[in-house]
DNA sequence: GATGAATGAGTATTCATTCAT
DNA sequence: GATGAATGAATACTCATTCAT
């Protein structure tokens, strides 16, 4: 698996299993059906991947890389603070291919790699988001205390309302409010949130 | 199934199930196993339970009824508003049992039911909370708009510190700050949570 | 099972068994769906009968019952000889209730149970038609010899006939052209059976 | 599956299926009993087909190749069409093997797979008997008109003669004068097949 | 006459993994 | 690099039958 052949051939795998992780769920999408989707021999997948534990760890370094990669810039852009906020935050959502099955996202198969990819996608967007609280409290828009925690509850409440996919006008009101003044903003400070989340 | 004795045994069963899902997960705990665990023939498990589905709803019908419960006889007792609603928070607090096996809870067999278990739960706490809200805001405790709403973010924020168990002292203190500032209460209101949570 | 009471109810649960095994096919109705339909502790069905294959030999021979007894009238009744053969072929025809669900009787689930009738009725139907037959030689309307081996010739195909339900005009004017030239009749003495049968 | 190896693995595994489905019955056969014969894990067993269902079909397709193949080699031969119409029937009969464990194939849990067969058969054998019988017509041996519904009615008859096996020498007498008959044949041109069938 | 709790052998199917070539 | 034949433990579920009360 050193040439560059193999390593094309290996991210290949990764996008169908990663494909078909998100459309059927971890659990429910055997071997089987992934080789026969990429149409190579049993033998083939076990020579690029160790174990179909080991896939799943692989595709889910392969989507927090590409989350990661978006927040990071945002946080390196020259944007106001809210709006980097907002960025950060909306690198979180999942992307078209996935929310267009949003409604699989939901189904039991799905939980585990949906819980696996969430936890880790929060240790990695916490600090990103931390530091442009900092910044924020640098320059006087916000004012509190423990950054830390309050930028975790904040990810932790958008995988929520992401997740559920069944937010209204009003759940909306309610975290721009609550980001707002668990992070000591002015009252429609982060208020054009509203507009970019659907 | 309609004698007492018939009863009694589902009961006992549905307790051994309960037990061996939370020890080692839903889906790695086989019908083989459980009936071993209760030393009766499989057919006698299947005379009780349709299904390992069914076993699980029932398993957590059992669970949610206990919490709820507890959290009914909070909102009914004649305790101060904020009390009140430690006490519904409290009540989703998983019991002992469980918690000796907290580590087990996040082992990934036991998301799915933990996350159905979790969801059923708010929807059934919701309603209780949303109530001794509003009962707050009548008496001018809190001020808030959309009730509900911020009802259902503070109990996904329960759940998480909950679920998480690695909560720290900073953690709970921006969670009541957030609680308190959320529904409208004066800094302070909520602050004995902090003595209550471990 | 002597009193008259329990006769009648061994009588109705055959009748809730011959129904179900029509309908479902005798392998995929259990007995748990018999005593369900029936509304009877398993206990009872037991009662009643010592096996689902008893049981099976039980509906076949009331089955069997009622359709000889409709040969028989038609055998002893005054009607000319080509009618009482038509009777008696039509006496085979499954009735409206079984007619009704004919395509379920090819499934395959129902081949067994609609064999063993099959096979039973012909050894029950053939002396009523042989009789009847040398009736129709004594009175010069027909000739031939090995009546018996005609007569269940023309019952077996009487029976593809009624089974296969996809008979055409065609394969009408066939079977009634060979049973005529088995039986040494005359051209168009068994012609109206054409109008007869369906 | 590609290799001719593997090809040739299968081919022994459905023979040991075809004998053992013949002996014992297909619903009789568990696939645990297969593999014991075949000395063969499950799992290889399940590499080769899909499902039980699958290989009874596969089964059904062998046996039905061999007859058709010998019915389809009558047929092209240089014989008389008399002696051709009898060879497209005789390849109808089950052949050694079979007829060896006659008596087993009476017995009920052989009956779903021979109604399967049989009915497959003579959509296999129809159109090539037709064509011999159109080939008699063409050369003044037969005289008739719905010639598919006589061959289908025919072939339906032969069935039922060797699957009862207990057919005796009127039984034969009366199908030789039928078909005669329903061919419009002169008397005694089909006398020979009396030598024939045993 | 009637009940229903208890049985346990039996069934088809799944699937991640191995390894000789 | 690549193949595909072989594995076998694991799994949920069915159902006719028994029997003490």
């Amino acid at each position: 698996m050193k040439g560059e052949k193999g390593e094309r051939r290996r991210t290949a795998l990764l996008k169908i299993a990663y494909r078909m992780f998100i459309e059927q769920g971890y659990d429910s999408t055997s071997i089987d059906e992934i080789i026969a989707e990429a149409d190579i021999a049993k033998g083939t997948y076990y020579y690029y991947f160790p174990s179909k534990e080991a896939t799943l760890e692989a595709v889910i370094d392969m989507m927090l890389a590409e989350e990661a990669e978006r927040a990071q810039a945002a946080v390196a852009s020259p944007m106001p603070v809210p709006q980097k906020i907002v960025a950060v935050i909306l690198a979180m959502r999942p992307r078209q291919e996935e929310s267009g099955i949003s409604t699989t996202l939901e189904r039991s198969e799905n939980i585990v790699m949906h819980e696996k990819v969430g936890r880790r996608l929060i240790e990695v967007t916490a600090p990103l988001l931390t530091e442009v609280v900092q910044e924020g409290i640098a320059q006087g828009i916000f004012e509190c205390t423990n950054v830390e925690e309050r930028v975790r509850m904040i990810l932790f409440l958008c995988q929520r309302i992401f997740d559920s996919g069944h937010f209204n006008e009003r759940d909306i009101e309610v975290f721009v409010d609550t980001v707002e003044k668990t992070l000591g903003a002015q009252t429609g400070t982060m208020d054009f949130i509203k507009g970019l989340i659907q």
